[in-house]
DNA sequence: GCCTGTGAATCCATTCACAGCT
DNA sequence: AGCTGTGAATGGATTCACAGGC
C-alpha cells in the first residue's frame, strides 16, 4: 500500500497525471457515497472519460493502492490520492480583487469542501473596502496586504482583478510572501522564479468551442 | 497571407496549439493598441511564456502570416488569429444555473469583449426564476428552454449548476438543440457524441498547486 | 543580417500487451 | 479467472537547426 512512498522524491510525475488525480477522486467520492467498496481501473476509467491502462499507471507513480484480481478500494484509494494532492489539510487563499468573478470564488462550496479555505479578500477599490461579504469576510484595504498574509499563514494568492491590475496584484501577492498564485485574469503574469503561477483563463475552452463549431465535420467532443 | 486557407479543411492541427492562439491573441491586442507595428516570434514567444519555434509553428498550420526577416504584422496576425478561432463573430450563449458563478460569467467583461453574448439565463429553482439580472437578462425557468435556444439561435450552453444538476442541465441543453457545452461544474457529464463538450473545472488547477506546494524543491512554476 | 517556415530529432505521454499476484 | 502493475511500442507535440526569403 505504500503510503510511506507518497511523500517521497517521485521519479518524474507527468503533470497531466496530478490533473487527472484530481478529476478521479470526483467519482470515487460518489461510489464512496453510494457504498461500493471496490472499483477497478476500467470502472473508473469510463466514469472519468480515461484509458485504463491509464488509471494504473498514473496511479503507479505514487504506490501500489490496488489488488490484483479484484481493484482498488474505493475508500483508501481515495485517501490515497487525497494523502498525495494534499486535500487532506486545510490551505489558505487570499483573493485580490472583488468583482463577480472574486465574490463567486469565496463563496464557492467545492473550495470549501476541499480544504481551501479564503482568509483575506483584497480590493484597490476603496469604495468596495470595509464591506462585508456572504461569507463572513470584510474587504480590506491592498495596503495591509503583507501583514494578513503573515499572520494568518497564507498559502496560495487568488487574482481576479482586472486584466490592467493583474501584474500588479501579483506583485503585491509576492511581496506579501505567497508560495504560490492562482491567476484567474487572461494577463500573462510574470512572478518570482521561487514562486508557483497556475493560470485558469476562464475564456479559453470557450474560444475552443467556437472553433470546433466553425469546422463541424461529424467530429466527437474533447476530452 | 493566405486568408482562403484559414477554413480550408487543416490537415491536423493539435489541440494545443488552438489553445494556445487564443493565448497569443491577449498580448497581441496590447500590442496594437501600444501601436507596435510588427512583432517577432520570439517576442511573441517571451509574452506567452513558450518557445519561439513553438509560435511559428502553431501559425503555419494556418497559413503564411509573417515576413521574414521582418516578423508579423500586429494588425494583419491579430485579424488572421481571430478569423481561425471565429472570434470575428458573434457567438450566443445560454447559461443554466445562476449561482454565483453564473452570475459572475453573465456579467464578464472579457466574454462580452470577444463576442460572446449570454442571451438567455435559467435556473430550475422557481424563487429565482423572474429575477432581472445586472446585465438586463431575466431569468427563466428550465422548462422554456427549448424555444428560447431555437428562437434566439443559441449556439453554446454554458452550465453552471450545482454538481448534481449537472448531468440533467446537460440533457436539456442537448435536447433543447445546442451544439456545444461548456461545463463549469467538476461533474463528469455524458453527452451525445454529435455535441462538443468542454470542461472547465476551476478547482483542477488548485488541487496542482497544493500538489506543487507539497514538495518543493526550488522548482519553477507551470506555463 | 534578420526572422520566418519547416523537415528532422527529441522529448513526453498514452496505449498496448502481458507477466505476476490474489 | 480477474485485474493490477509495468516494460515496450506507439503516437503526439515540442524543440532544434537550418534552408529560404526579405
Amino acid at each position: 500500500m505504500a503510503v510511506s512512498e507518497i511523500m517521497s522524491e517521485s521519479p518524474k510525475v507527468p503533470k497531466p497525471t496530478i490533473e487527472r488525480l484530481a478529476i478521479y477522486s470526483r467519482p470515487l467520492e460518489d461510489l464512496l457515497e453510494a457504498g461500493s467498496p471496490v472499483v477497478s481501473s476500467e470502472r473508473l476509467a469510463i466514469l472519468c472519460g480515461v484509458n485504463p491502462a491509464q488509471v494504473r499507471k498514473d496511479l503507479a507513480y505514487f504506490g501500489e493502492f490496488g489488488i490484483r484480481g479484484l481493484g482498488y478500494e474505493v475508500k483508501e484509494l481515495l485517501k490515497a490520492i487525497r494523502a498525495i494532492l494534499a486535500t487532506d489539510r486545510r490551505w489558505s487563499l487570499c483573493i485580490l480583487g472583488m468583482g463577480n468573478l472574486g465574490r463567486a470564488l469565496v463563496e464557492n462550496e467545492n473550495f470549501k469542501r476541499r480544504g481551501y479555505i479564503f482568509v483575506a479578500a483584497f480590493d484597490a477599490d476603496n469604495r468596495k473596502v470595509g464591506e462585508r461579504l456572504a461569507c463572513g469576510l470584510t474587504i480590506e484595504p491592498v495596503a495591509g496586504i503583507k501583514d494578513i498574509v503573515s499572520k494568518l499563514h497564507v498559502d496560495i494568492g487568488v487574482i481576479t482583478t482586472s486584466q490592467k491590475g493583474a501584474q500588479r496584484a501579483a506583485d503585491l501577492l509576492i511581496d506579501a510572501g505567497v508560495r504560490s498564485v492562482l491567476n484567474f485574469t487572461p494577463a500573462q503574469v510574470r512572478i518570482s522564479s521561487s514562486c508557483f503561477l497556475e493560470n485558469e483563463d476562464i475564456g479559453l475552452k470557450l474560444e475552443n468551442l467556437a472553433y470546433h463549431l466553425t469546422r463541424i465535420r461529424g467530429a466527437r467532443a474533447t476530452k
